[in-house]
DNA sequence: GTTCCGCATGAATCGATAG
DNA sequence: ACTATCGATTCATGCGGAA
């Protein structure tokens, strides 16, 4: 079966309009968060942040399959020393368009950044907010199956050589790959806490999103051949992860910077290409591509 | 300086108002969670759960002191597949009422209750909200510190002398580049994301509490002669911890089995006896203590 | 080849200073 | 007064060059 990755550059508000209805299994995302990443999104107000996601989140309703999962990464930043509410207002709001608030997965970020306040200590957590369409969706537990003991941690060592892949088991949570490794070996199933380091690779860009988090939800709530949706694609480390794991993907970036760096870094594979469907919009930016 | 625990025998919504304004340094407490069953312990239904509380939290916060802190341990409930909102809602209705929603505390349980669902992992993390009266609170971090992460042993232990006297001056956070600022450092500070084991074998009650938890936040908000409140007492862990940390104490239960327990609990000292205020509501058992 | 060490880099937050 | 910008603070991690 042919795997297929769609890369769409434009607001995902206007963009999404191109995906079919209950098309897509899984949506995993990390918007920019409110008053955050101003020097290259716009930054949204906190104030506008709701009525901003809402029209998003109608949209994302709409493509999911009934089986579907949606998966949104998000953290409410300190406004004049307190918490902002908008996180909890957008889920209060979301449940009226229709979604199920399902879960909400804690991802501990064990090097948050660091700092000292009279007032507060170093933020470590980010929500991982769990949407679905029907009570009744797709998971498979047992693909995110963890090994029990100490064992795994000098077993999980031992992989650095093939493959990045951090210490995790350390916390509790574990969180590793290379799920074959583990085969034969005593396995729970995991919490809904998840403990991450962000990647702070010095490379190219810096995604603060490990990918280690899009991947245990795409094993969670899709199968091969299924379709992960990233409307805020950044730096593409979903659609990447997605691909690897033969699943079809489809990525929607605003910044051309962004989306001209995935193109490129799916562009020898590529070889199919689709027009444009709103002409009046093109830029000197290829719209959108397919890869096949 | 004397301490003192006082024990009161009641509905905390009646019993508060025993207590003077601005008098309270630091609340903990963990309120009878939602229920759909009415029958339990102090059961309230998740619809009326959040009418329910705010009279609790009004007198909470006019018997706070403009420094003292509130810490609303409470999670949750899932009915028909869906997390409720009335904890959100619950905070939303708070801040109406003048309280600041300062922070809110991750409590990872690392031996969380075990099961399995279809549709979800184990829960292994509840809320620690934090509130306050005021901008300006007591916080007292330095007695929190934590052990510096591993990474720390290995890279710290073979500095050399000329290491450590080399400039950090260049720009930016000036971090880093001067490693042997953390020669001699043991401790850190630590983040909002707390680690801690439930308690699972207690003598008769399942005291979901730890004791650490508690003796944390009184250790990070509170000074020793300092007074620490729990409105839902239950058990007493709260209490304990504190009249072992030499803090004052008020607990408010509303059962007279756990009252009575955690006044057995304190006979040995027990030498003043207070007049229960509201007459006409004095039932069987004794209604308040003072233990000095 | 291993292990060790220097270094950059964070979805941060507060308070002071500037327009 | 009210907003925008800036410096100071802090610590875990991976990479790459050195021992």
């Amino acid at each position: 079966m042919e795997l297929k990755t769609d890369l769409y550059l434009g607001d995902c508000r206007i963009e999404l309009k191109r995906i079919p209805d209950n098309s897509v299994d899984l949506i995993v995302t990390s918007p920019p968060y409110a008053d955050q990443r101003k020097s290259t999104y716009g930054g949204v107000s906190v104030k506008e942040y709701v009525g901003w996601f809402l029209p998003v989140s109608k949209e994302l309703l709409r493509v999911l399959k009934p089986t579907g999962t949606f998966i949104l990464n998000i953290k409410e930043k300190v406004i004049e020393g307190e918490r902002s509410t908008y996180v909890m207002e957008l889920i209060l709001e979301m449940r009226k368009q229709g979604w199920l608030w399902t879960e909400e997965f804690i991802w501990h970020k064990k090097n948050c950044f660091p700092g000292k306040w009279s007032n507060r200590f170093r933020d470590a957590w980010e929500r991982l907010l769990q949407f679905n369409k029907d009570k009744k969706f797709n998971m498979y537990q047992d693909a995110v199956k963890v090994p029990i003991g100490d064992w795994a941690k000098d077993r999980l060592k031992n992989l650095s050589e093939t493959d990045k892949i951090r210490d995790n088991a350390k916390n509790g949570s574990g969180f590793g790959k290379n799920v074959s490794n583990w085969l034969g070996k005593a396995t729970v199933y995991p919490t809904n806490v998840i403990h991450l380091a962000t990647e702070c690779n010095n490379k190219n860009h810096s995604a603060a999103f490990p990918r280690e988090l899009p991947e245990w939800f795409i094993r969670l709530f899709t199968q091969e051949n299924d379709t992960v949706l990233d409307p805020f694609m950044g730096s593409g480390t979903t659609i990447e992860v997605a691909k690897r794991m033969k699943r079809n993907s489809i990525g929607i970036e605003i910044l051309p910077e962004y989306y001209d760096e995935v193109r490129r870094q799916f562009a020898p594979i590529e070889y199919y290409l689709m027009e444009p469907a709103i002409e009046y919009e093109t830029t000197e930016y290829q719209r959108s591509y397919a890869i096949r």
